[in-house]
DNA sequence: GAGGTAACGTA
DNA sequence: CGTACGTTACCTCC
């Protein structure tokens, strides 16, 4: 068996260049592309750019492209109106086919192309060897001929709408879509037709009856010897088509054993001939950004060429002393376990299994401890290294989408041994569910939530784990973007994982056994590769004292979050049709405002044309300046714009009607996507809260983002009105904590004035204006309480003078004298400020109180401006971190609350300082208490947490 | 088709 | 020349 350098067997990817080709001509427009000497360049440059991403994501160690060639092809001769309705492929695509295939020598990479055949059949034939020669293969065409490949070896990556998003076409993918088999589905096409190609089916046969009839006859053979039995029109209709479908049947064979000239070994790629690469680059018009992504992608094929190390990575190592710049030492030899995969036969083996591999945990386990107290942070209970070396791990495939959520494969990884269970034979679910109940303390997963999700689509419970190495690796460096496992490995361990590909998994087939042991195979090894990359964080987290903030605040979130997703926000679809109506009459008629006044049509969202028409037409002078080569067209600049603008003028009325679309726009464009994000099941909006993304510990919401809904403004709040409780239950429930960063800069900074601030009791920003400017509380002036609030904020923010006069529209002199005053009033909150700036410098990151780390690598830069940008962020990732990891375990405490007083009502939403309860009848008293109480004390601090409460019947109502 | 940018919603 | 996010629509790429 051919292997690479993994151990793992080698992959062939096959190119319907042609398909490619088409596909990019007709997604970029001609015009917009082209060579010096006029010629089209489109379809090279979307062949090459969509060709670098399919080589990128599937890192085939073979690659061939096949072409159609000119002049006719067997077929013609057996079917003369054989793709006659398609229209000739225009001169300026043809032209620049010779172009891919230059480029393609250029880079490397075989071209195949057969005279008297189609590519298709060159495709067929490349397949055909790569699977002889026992290689994982890939077709990547978007014809549908090509399905009759498929097996447990060949897989056809086919495009969907948007051609990112391949479909993994497995025999299993083809029998889910058509009901028959690969091999079959030649037959079901000859029956069906083919209106693209001028192949006429059935009259009134589908795929529907087409695949009815094959299974019931077994094949097309038996469909034509059975004609006389079928009934109905239909029948009439088969048996007059016999002729054609038979010819059908024969014209989309394809040929598999062509004389093609090259050998398997002739499909490496990746010498790039650089000299005939700059030419044609030079020739084509190409710029700098498209050739370094293929030299690199192309490059990169070539295994004797090692991937450079990219420059941030060795800057982050120049640093010296005591600076800790987040980076670690992972020994360069980790290799991935690979375990003894055994078979089981029977729940009882499986259970059998797990009594012989799976650790029970220790008397002393640190797993599952509650979160009583957590006020202080505890140095001392780091004890997981030891833990975790003995853990076993799970790795689950799947859609954890809440409200959606889908599970395809299982793996269990123990004491060097392995085993995979069929997540959806419900005979091992019982077994399974004692096994997560027994053994989860010591269990090791990388996503929580995640694997909440997809072992709750099939009802299987997952008790509360001993380790996560996505919140882990999160904590050790929470910059780091991306979540997969693949990525994990990748930047903590400097290896590749494999992903297993997403299909769309339906009940799993007997007698597809090497397409399964293939994913089989991937699950194993995800789970083995979970059991390192789990050592290995572990050891970090130690060092780091870190693993409190993991097992007594992540882990615990990641429970409460799973609660809230797989609940969901319950809205109120008619008043959100309602909303969705006005606001885009309204919109329309500022449109229409607007075309008026500007004399003609104009995309109101392209700030391109805008600018032509408030600039060079109306000629008005562009207020602000620009980033990168246009002028600013923004509300910021509309607004002065329009203020500056005669009134009764043309582009007053302009300008007015612009904003106000602008406006009602964006809340016409939020209610379509709350619209479009209902879940058909329940009628409950699931949102996804990632707990890995925001760099500071908070948490973010998308698909859709239910933390940016609307609440400044009268029009846009009305949306709010739109999230109501579900059916049985009572009320809203609204709590949010008041002014927590400050209070949080009070205690941490010890300063008494400020701390007696809040402990006044009076109206927080008035009274510190009184402090500010040495008068009586009831002498301050609106227009001093609201600088002085705007300071307060700023401060966390690491705000300017400039910024602050800015925002006040005040000199900067007077904004300066402001902050001076401030920082003499709030002396300790000064320092403490400077002391997160300088602790930063020194250490290389900042801390919460909870320990929850970032790291400010450019706080040494010699960019000013990227220092300065660090500064501010090492002033506000505390602060800001610290907020979120209060937030956090209030919420872990109400939710367990709920559960614990056996209460129905629950958390749905968060919104960082803010969480939204869904009342259940008769609730409201005890919950508000609960919950006011929760948030209040989740931390013990110098001064005391403000929550303020309201309730009503929507989320509008119960704010307060 | 893919990636970047402008704009704008939240805390 | 204020931190942290996510989404949409437009534009560029040559």
């Amino acid at each position: 068996m051919e292997t690479n350098e993994q151990g793992t067997r080698g992959t062939l990817l096959v190119i319907d260049g042609h398909s490619l080709a088409f596909r990019a001509f007709y997604a970029l427009p001609a015009e917009n592309f082209s060579a010096k000497d006029g010629q089209a360049t489109n379809a090279v440059y979307g062949f090459f750019t969509m060709l670098s991403q399919v080589i990128a994501s599937q890192k085939p160690d073979l690659l061939g492209v096949a072409f159609d060639v000119k002049g006719g092809t067997f077929r013609n001769k057996m079917l003369t109106q054989y793709k006659g309705t398609r229209e000739a492929a225009p001169e300026e695509l043809i032209s620049q086919i010779p172009l891919i295939q230059d480029m393609l020598e250029a880079f490397g990479v075989t071209y195949v192309t057969k005279q008297g055949y189609e590519g298709d059949d060159v495709i067929a034939t490349l397949a055909t060897m790569g699977e002889h020669a026992d290689y994982r293969t890939y077709v990547l065409s978007g014809d549908r001929d090509a399905f009759q490949l498929i097996d447990d070896d060949i897989t056809v990556l086919y495009p969907g709408y948007h051609f990112k998003e391949l479909k993994a076409m497995t025999p299993q993918a083809v029998e889910d879509k058509y009901h028959v088999t690969p091999r079959q589905y030649p037959d079901l096409a000859a029956l069906r037709g083919e209106t693209a190609d001028n192949i006429p089916g059935v009259p009134g046969v589908g795929d529907g009856f087409a695949a009815k009839w094959i299974n019931q006859y077994g094949g097309l053979d038996g469909v034509i010897e059975h004609a006389d039995e079928i009934k109905g029109k239909k029948g009439d209709a088969l048996r007059e088509s016999i002729e054609q479908i038979r010819l059908n049947r024969k014209v989309n064979a394809l040929v598999r054993d062509l004389d093609l000239g090259v050998d398997i070994a002739d499909l490496t790629f990746g010498k790039v001939d650089p000299a005939k690469a700059e030419e044609l680059f030079n020739q084509l018009n190409f710029g700098a950004r498209i050739r370094s992504k293929l030299l690199k992608t192309f490059n990169a094929g070539d295994p004797g060429q090692p991937v450079a190390k990219k420059a941030s990575d060795a800057e982050r190592f120049e640093f010296e002393g005591e600076f800790d710049d987040g980076s670690f030492d992972t020994p360069e030899s980790v290799r991935v376990q690979e375990p003894v995969v055994d078979e089981i036969d029977a729940p009882a083996s499986l259970e059998a299994w797990a009594q012989q591999h799976c650790p029970i945990a220790s008397g002393k386990s640190i797993s599952s401890t509650t979160l009583d107290v957590v006020g202080e942070y505890d140095a001392q209970s780091q004890q997981c290294v030891e833990a975790v070396e003995g853990s076993w791990s799970l790795f689950a495939s799947g859609s954890p989408k809440p409200g959606r959520s889908s599970i395809s494969g299982l793996a269990l990884m123990a004491d060097g041994h392995a085993v995979v269970v069929d997540p959806h034979d419900e005979q091992y679910h019982m077994a399974l569910q004692r096994i997560l109940d027994t053994y989860a303390a010591t269990l090791s997963v990388h996503g929580y939530k995640e694997h909440l999700h997809m072992l709750g689509a099939v009802n299987l419970r997952l008790p509360m784990v001993l380790f996560d190495t996505n919140l882990a690796g999160y904590l050790i460096d929470p910059d780091f973007q991306g979540g997969s496992l693949q990525d994990c490995a990748d930047h903590f361990l400097h290896r590749h994982a494999e992903e297993v590909t997403e299909t769309e998994q339906g009940t799993l087939d007997i007698g597809m056994d090497d397409e399964r042991a293939e994913r089989d195979r991937k699950v194993v090894r995800n789970a083995a590769i979970v059991s390192l990359l789990a050592r290995t964080l572990a050891r970090q987290l130690e060092q780091r004292c870190q693993y409190s903030l993991l097992r007594d605040i992540e882990l615990p979130t990641s429970v409460a979050l799973f609660h809230m997703e797989h609940t969901g926000a319950s809205v109120d679809r008619a008043r959100l049709d309602e909303l969705l109506e006005m606001f885009t009459d309204e919109s329309n008629r500022m449109e229409q405002i607007c075309y008026e006044a500007a004399g003609h049509e104009v995309n109101l969202q392209s700030p391109k044309q805008l600018g032509v028409v408030l600039f060079e037409e109306m000629g008005l002078n562009p207020t602000k300046k620009t980033k990168r080569g246009s002028y600013s067209t923004n509300a910021k600049a509309l607004t002065t714009l329009y203020a500056t603008s005669e009134e009764g003028s043309r582009p007053n009325e302009f300008l007015g009607a612009l904003l106000r679309h602008r406006e009602v726009n964006k809340l016409r464009q939020i209610v379509q996507t709350l619209i479009d994000a209902i879940n058909p099941r329940d009628g409950r909006i699931h949102t996804t809260f990632t707990q890995t993304v925001a760099a500071t510990g908070r948490l973010s919401s998308v698909d859709p983002n239910l933390q940016n809904i609307p609440n400044r403004n009268a029009t846009g709040r009305d949306i709010r009105s739109a999230f109501v409780p579900g059916e049985g239950f009572a009320d809203l429930l609204s709590a949010d904590y008041s002014q927590v960063e400050l209070r949080i800069m009070a205690d941490l900074s010890g300063d008494e004035a400020l701390i007696k601030a809040f402990k006044s009791g009076a109206d927080f920003h008035r009274y510190v204006a009184s402090m500010v400017y040495g008068i009586p509380v009831d002498e301050v002036t609106p227009d001093q309480r609201n600088h002085v609030k705007a300071m307060s904020y700023g401060l966390a923010y690491g705000l300017s003078t400039y910024g602050l006069s800015q925002q006040l529209g005040i000199p900067s002199k007077e904004a300066a004298a402001l902050r001076s005053r401030y920082f003499q009033t709030f002396g300790k909150v000064h320092d403490y400020l400077e002391s997160l700036v300088s602790n930063a410098r020194n250490t290389g990151y900042t801390q919460t109180m909870f320990g929850r780390r970032r790291y400010f690598p450019a706080l040494t830069s010699a960019n000013r401006v990227a220092r300065d940008a660090a500064e501010r962020g090492a002033l506000n990732a505390p602060i800001q971190g610290t907020a979120a990891d209060i937030m956090k375990i209030a919420m872990i405490r109400v939710d367990r609350a709920l559960r614990d007083g056996n209460l129905n009502s629950r958390i749905v939403l968060q919104i960082h300082d803010e969480l939204v309860v869904e009342l259940a009848p008769g609730e409201e008293k005890r919950v508000t208490e609960l919950v006011r109480d929760a948030m209040e004390h989740a931390v013990n601090i110098a001064v005391p947490l403000d929550v303020s409460t309201g309730v009503g019947s929507d989320w509008q109502q119960a704010a307060h």
